[in-house]
This record gives C-alpha cells, sequence and structure tokens, in this order.
DNA sequence: CAAAAATATGCAATCGATTGAAATAATCGC
DNA sequence: GCGATTATTTCAATCGATTGCATATTTTTG
C-alpha cells in the first residue's frame, strides 16, 4: 500500500524525497556534508521502502569489491579434495576473521593445469585482494604473480628467496621438533610418513633429519611418501607396515589427517599406541583431540595465522610494503607418544 | 615496450584496434554479430596486452554476479564453528559443483541475531542466488524471505508447511534406520545423543521413537541433549555415561562428531565398542572411516546433496518453480555396531 | 551491373551510485 | 539589514561494459 512501485534505485527514493539523487547517496554513505535533518529523513524513507542501494554499482564507482578471494590450489595432489580437515579450519577461520573486518569472502578451488590460473583470478577484478592457501608446487607461478600484484598473501613454508609474502609456521623446527621429541621418548627406528614434494612437507622431512643426524640415527630412518587424503594414505601405509621390514618405534607423521589413518593401521594390526609405536601428528587440528588415544601433534596455531594472514592483507590493500611471517610451531604432547 | 600503456578498459582496446568498443566488446564476448576475422584479431590484441573486461562494470550492466551466495546460520547454537566436518564437507561439494557450473562461492557466516540477517544478504545485490546450509531454527526467517525472493534453497529437514524450497534428507527414517539396526542387534535400553531443538536433529529422535515404539522399548529410552561441537559434547556425554544410571546398550548420536566424541569417552571409561555399548553415528562423514572402531553411520549422500542444492538453485534463477527434495538416508553398517 | 539481402560496425543510451565543482540557502558579525 | 561566511544541495561527469538501432560495407542474385 504504501509503496506503489518497489523503489530499485537512489533515483527512485530521492524523487520520492524531494531531493537529488546525490543528496541521496550522501545521507545513506555517512559522509560528505550533509544536514543532520536530511539524512534523518531520507534513512528513515529508506528503510520505510526497505532500499538498500546496488552494490554493484557502487563497486564500479568507488572501485573496490568488498571481497577478498581464497583460493586452494591444488597441486602434486589432484585427489586431494578441499574438505581436507585442515583447509577448513583454515577456511572457518578466514572467513570469521574476514566477516569482522568488514569484507566478504570469495571462495575458489584451483587445480593448476595451465601457469593461468592466478592471473586469470588476479585480473578478473572480482576481489580486492588475494589469499592462497597453500603453495602446493606452485611457488614459480607464486612468485611471478606476486611480483606485479601487491596484495597477495600466502599460507604456507618460507624459502629464502621467494618474492611473495607469506605467513605460515617453520617447517623445519617443527619436523625437528617432533623428531626430537620421539627420540627423548626413546625411538630409535623413526619412519616420516608424508610426501615430500609438497614444498611444506619436504621441510618437515628435513627437520626431522636434523633431529636425526644429532642424535646419530639418521641411518634409521624410514621415508613412506603417504598421500595426504586420508582413504588414499591407508594403503601406502598399511603397506609399508606389512611389508616385513623392522617395525618403526617412532612414527613422525607430515599431517594429523596422515597420522589419523596410521592409527587405524596400526589399531587394524592389533599394535598399541603408544605401547608399540610411538605416533605424532602435524598441525593441531581439532579432531586430535578426538582420538584414541588423543594425539600429540606439532600445533601450528591456525588462529594467529588467519589473524596474520588478514593483516598482512588489508596492509598491502592499503599500499604499505609488508614481509613475511614465520610462526614458531608447538609441540602438543598428548596420549599417542 | 610493445605496450606503452596499461590497457585498462574495452576503449584503450578499441583505439589499439583501431575500431569503436561496441566492436571489442562483441569480438569478447563471443556474442552478436561481427566478422571472424576482426574478432580474432582482436581477441589477440587483447591477448597481447593481456586485457580482461571490468567484471564489475559488467555485471552492473547485465544484472547478474555471477555468484552464488552460502550461507551457514548459527543460530541454536553460537558455539559451533564454522570448521564443523559436516558443514566444511557440504562447503566442498558445492565448491565443486558451482565451479563447474561457472558460478563463484559467496562464503557468509552468519549469527542471526535479529530476523534480518537473510534480507541484508539478500537485498545486496552481490549474489544471484542462495544456498543456506542447515536451517538451525531459522525456518521462520527463511519461509518469510523465500515468499519475496525466488532463488534460494536451503540444505535441512522438510516439513509440510514449509515455504521455502528444501533439499536434504529424510531424518525421521534416517532415526528409525538407525534404532532398528540396533534393536535388530539386539539392543533394548537405548540412548539418543543430540540436541532436539535443531529441526534436523528433532526429526531424527522422533524417528528413534517411532522405531522404539515399535518394538515396546519406549520406556528404555535415554535422551541427552549433546551439543553439536566435539569439544562441547564431551562433558554432555561423559556426565551421562558416569552419572550411574542403568549403561545404554546402544547409542544413537545425532551426528558422527558427536558419535566420535562418545567413542573417546567410552575409551576412556574403558568400555568395548561394539562389545559393551554399540554406537551409531549420523551423516556418512569422512572422518567415520578413519575412527577406531570404525563408525557405523546413517550415511546422507552429500555429493548428489549438493548436486541438488545447485540444481534447484539454477532453476530457480532461471525462473522455473521447483518443489523440494527429500532424499532417502542409507544405513552404512562398518564396526561400531 | 544495379538492386536486394545479409553482414559488420559505429553510435549513443543505459546499468546505479559517487563526487568535485557550482549554485543556493542559512547563519553570523557589525 | 547587508555583505561575508559557511553549510547544504544540485548538477553533471564518471566508473567500464553492453546492446538496440542506425549506418556502412559486402555479398548475393536476377
Amino acid at each position: 500500500m504504501t509503496e506503489k512501485q518497489r523503489v530499485k534505485n537512489i533515483s527512485d527514493l530521492a524523487r520520492i524525497a524531494g531531493v537529488s539523487p546525490g543528496t541521496v547517496s550522501r545521507a545513506l554513505s555517512d559522509t560528505g556534508l550533509i544536514s543532520q535533518k536530511t539524512r534523518d529523513r531520507i534513512k528513515a524513507l529508506a528503510r520505510e521502502h526497505d532500499f538498500r542501494p546496488n552494490i554493484m554499482a557502487r563497486n564500479l564507482r568507488i572501485q573496490r569489491t568488498g571481497a577478498i578471494g581464497v583460493v586452494i590450489p591444488l597441486g602434486h595432489e589432484t585427489g586431494q579434495h578441499i574438505s581436507d580437515p585442515f583447509f577448513i579450519t583454515m577456511l572457518g577461520l578466514l572467513a570469521d576473521e574476514l566477516t569482522e573486518r568488514g569484507y566478504d569472502l570469495m571462495l575458489s578451488r584451483v587445480i593448476p593445469k595451465d601457469g593461468d590460473w592466478l592471473d586469470r583470478f588476479v585480473d578478473s577484478g572480482r576481489v580486492d585482494g588475494l589469499i592462497v592457501i597453500g603453495q602446493s608446487d606452485q611457488s614459480t607461478t607464486l612468485d611471478r604473480v606476486a611480483a606485479r600484484y601487491r596484495p597477495l598473501v600466502v599460507w604456507g613454508g618460507h624459502s629464502k628467496g621467494q618474492v611473495h609474502c607469506s605467513v605460515g609456521s617453520d617447517n623445519f623446527a617443527g619436523g625437528d621438533l617432533a623428531t626430537t621429541h620421539l627420540i627423548e621418548r626413546g625411538c630409535k627406528r623413526i619412519a616420516f610418513f608424508g610426501d615430500s614434494r609438497a614444498f611444506e612437507i619436504g621441510q618437515r622431512l628435513e627437520g626431522c633429519k636434523a633431529a636425526l643426524a644429532r642424535a646419530g640415527l639418521m641411518d634409521q630412518l624410514s621415508i613412506v611418501p603417504a598421500h595426504l587424503v586420508a582413504e588414499a594414505a591407508h594403503p601406502d601405509i598399511a603397506g609399508f607396515l606389512t611389508s616385513g621390514g623392522a617395525r618403526p618405534q617412532g612414527i613422525v607423521a607430515a599431517s594429523d589427517v596422515i597420522a589419523m589413518s596410521a592409527l587405524r593401521v596400526l589399531a587394524e594390526l592389533g599394535l598399541s599406541v603408544p605401547d608399540d609405536v610411538r605416533l605424532i601428528g602435524y598441525d593441531g587440528l581439532a579432531l586430535g583431540e578426538q582420538t584414541v588415544p588423543r594425539l600429540s601433534t606439532v600445533k601450528q596455531d591456525l588462529t594467529t595465522g588467519a589473524h596474520n594472514l588478514v593483516d598482512l592483507l588489508l596492509r598491502r590493500i592499503a599500499g604499505e610494503e609488508t614481509g613475511s611471517v614465520v610462526m614458531p610451531p608447538e609441540l602438543v604432547v598428548r596420549l599417542s607418544t
């Protein structure tokens, strides 16, 4: 009744209010000079007709979108799914963090076939900035794009020469931490479960090796390139543990998900954790709290990680220059070691 | 060298090519009448200057965004986090499905304080359609908005009078299925773990009751309103199991996450699953494959669920009228029963 | 080879909000 | 009460791509 015709743009409202479109814009955007009186009047009118300015038009004019892209490149392992608990946890935290800062989150899952995937996203003009979760095996692409596109931040390992801005934990230190812990628990024969082609996992393995070298146990290391996906990791692990070699006394899993698979294989083989085999994971995901026995792990503080990612990104959007952040990992001893 | 000045819009390119902006637009968009020759020439030029048309301008003109909003309302339980494995799994599947259909996914986490949250999103003009995951306790809001905004599809339970279009599995049937299975396994004292204030969980409980009634075991039911978050569920469950009442022979958990918590509590109490207590979950998440023992569950086929959600939504965007979909749940017997 | 038909291209309006500059109204000092 | 300030408001250009209509160019055809 009240509203004969739907108010669909600022001009409609201006006509109703008897002012110019410009005035309505200023009234609604809480900016610029305008009298308190007309502002209130127009806001009331807008509410009454439940009118909200068209965001696309606004975006076009002010040249920003209010959205941040979050990209998950699944490079080295196509089977890996976005529903991997790690991605998901990170994604949730980023969603919280971005929402809080008034940005929307545009999610994109990418399987990088060509070297062009990042460029396409960057040039699409859909987002004001980009967060890439995990560098997978795409560091070349990342560096190239980072050189020309500032608002880009990557979660993942840090290497000396890298061009792009990254946030991540010290994977080398983490691998060392986990391994040292097992050694202190008396393990000598140690196995590393994880595919070192993924950059971060390679770094963890290096840390693991460093710890073993210090203890003079280097020749006791077995490396099992287990898949990152739980279902796929299972046969890798079962294959190794039933292959007849000397059973490891300690296992460093490159992720909590892999550790969980290992836990299951060990249970199926009738081996007790930690009595027969000690097992430590990596990531510090919540699901490690719910396993039986509860999983010891190297925790990456994803909450501050997400916070840092967003913080750096917004600063880069604002034009500031920023360096990378390497966070210290933390040993969480629960019951599996 | 080649490009003196960055080509930032269609007019720049038009100038270089010596044609009008309109022609460039037609060439790049593979639509309208244009000669093959100029099209190729302009496309080559665009590639050379790596120019991509501004999406915001395009969106404004053609009045669509190419993005679908995915909203997760966390109504009845504010502690619940977006990183809940269920949401996350669904989110990943939706991301796949939408990407495939050429849409972007805009993620939004909402804690509905006012009744206004959905309206804000709908009217923001940011998205072409909306998928709401889980109706939580917001069915009133959903119905109200659905009445005026067509491209809206909800994952969740279905009730007779509902206005909105939903996709989900038959929770009543699922609850029945789980309970009947336990009864067939010889359980008489049965406990239901889950907070029935959430609509879908309420339906599962009703199904559970129906099965018990048929078997004449209605008076043997205990209901434990466990939280949906794993960490929060733990004390709820521990409290119940150590309270000294007769121990249940079978447990119906309202979600796999709750079941996982139960699994841990039972292990801590030294009870064996399934020998001392039989336990069945709900959802059919991948993590149920990795527990020890592997979790029996009522599986909702989230893959087809996601497919249906997207399919219905796109049809609604196209103007078609669609009904809701109720999918049959499936009993998955693994080792915990 | 001229006329008719078909095909390409250019022109200009449009999507809806923002914003600097210009115009108008309100306020103040004396 | 009048010019000088200052506070509001209007005007018009702009962001960049799309598209109906008009015009120009080819191609076809009798």
